[in-house]
DNA sequence: GCTTGACTCTATACCAAGTATAGAGTTTAC
DNA sequence: GTAAACTCTATACTTGGTATAGAGTCAAGC
């Protein structure tokens, strides 16, 4: 199966593709006389695998790791656990710092109704007035904000 | 005052102001005779609010378009605005699919409890049976996480 | 006057996870 | 035979910085 099928089945582009066996994600696929890619099931199914655990946000790194765990049955899958929970771990963290963005953002927004001028908007001046109070507090560390 | 101070004036590193001078976010400033960078005080005000900014996520874009509207208290602030609201949407949007990964990822890791073999290893099998099923299926348009 | 250390300068390369392009060659359909 | 569609490699670009090399500058101590 030529490059340009593979991508159809499986939703990445043929750039991602040969980006992925750069990376060593996917092996270098059998050629055909003119150097055309040409893939087995296996191929496809590996992509499909791929597309799963970036689905869930592991980065290329992990992903490798996994399918190196993967390769041998009699492994452990420690490490492939381990990464899940990490990254339960680092989802949980990030929304909260989300959580913590949007309702600084819409206390903000609140400062200014709508269509004013900049000498009398709101929100600018709340950003003004937090760098101002910043500048003359010198212990930068300690405050949320700056 | 030359770059070391205002580094650690604003917490940026070095680097992050002389990248934000070429990003045309901050303005070049004076030189010393020995070409060193010499900051007003309004560098530093500068600084802040753009740090405010990024607290808050925008861009370097996006910072550069409320720079420029603020830099006349006549304008009309309503860009401004809009690129609050747009923010406020978009991290609405991220925390959801945040929300969803983490319920997938905890279902996905509750098929494995601890220390097994890879092939009796429930989170490789669920990864797996998804990508499985995602093969047979032709209508990938449709599925959540195909 | 000389050296040492701390500071600054420019230019360039690197990170992740791709995307976009140019320019060349190949295959397929009519 | 030719045009469209496909593929190839190589390279540059994206975002928001970070890290490095190699050179120049400045202040303090001896």
């Amino acid at each position: 199966m030529k490059i340009g099928i593979l991508a159809a089945k499986t939703g990445f582009s043929i750039q991602t593709i040969r980006f992925y066996e750069r990376k060593s994600l996917l092996a270098a696929p059998e050629r055909t006389a003119s150097n055309y890619r040409s893939y087995s099931e296996d191929a496809l199914k590996q992509l499909l695998f791929i597309k799963q655990c970036r689905a869930l946000d592991m980065t290329i790194e992990e992903i490798k790791l996994v399918l190196e765990t993967r390769a041998n049955p009699e492994n452990s899958c420690e490490n492939v656990n381990t990464t899940i929970d990490k990254h339960v771990d680092d989802i949980e963290h990030r929304i909260a710092e989300l959580k913590l963005l949007q309702e600084t953002l819409i206390s903000i927004r609140s400062t200014c109704d709508h269509d004013k001028k900049v000498k009398e908007c709101g929100v600018l001046h709340q950003l003004d007035s937090i760098a101002e109070a910043c500048s003359s507090n010198t212990d930068n560390e300690s405050q949320l904000i700056c």
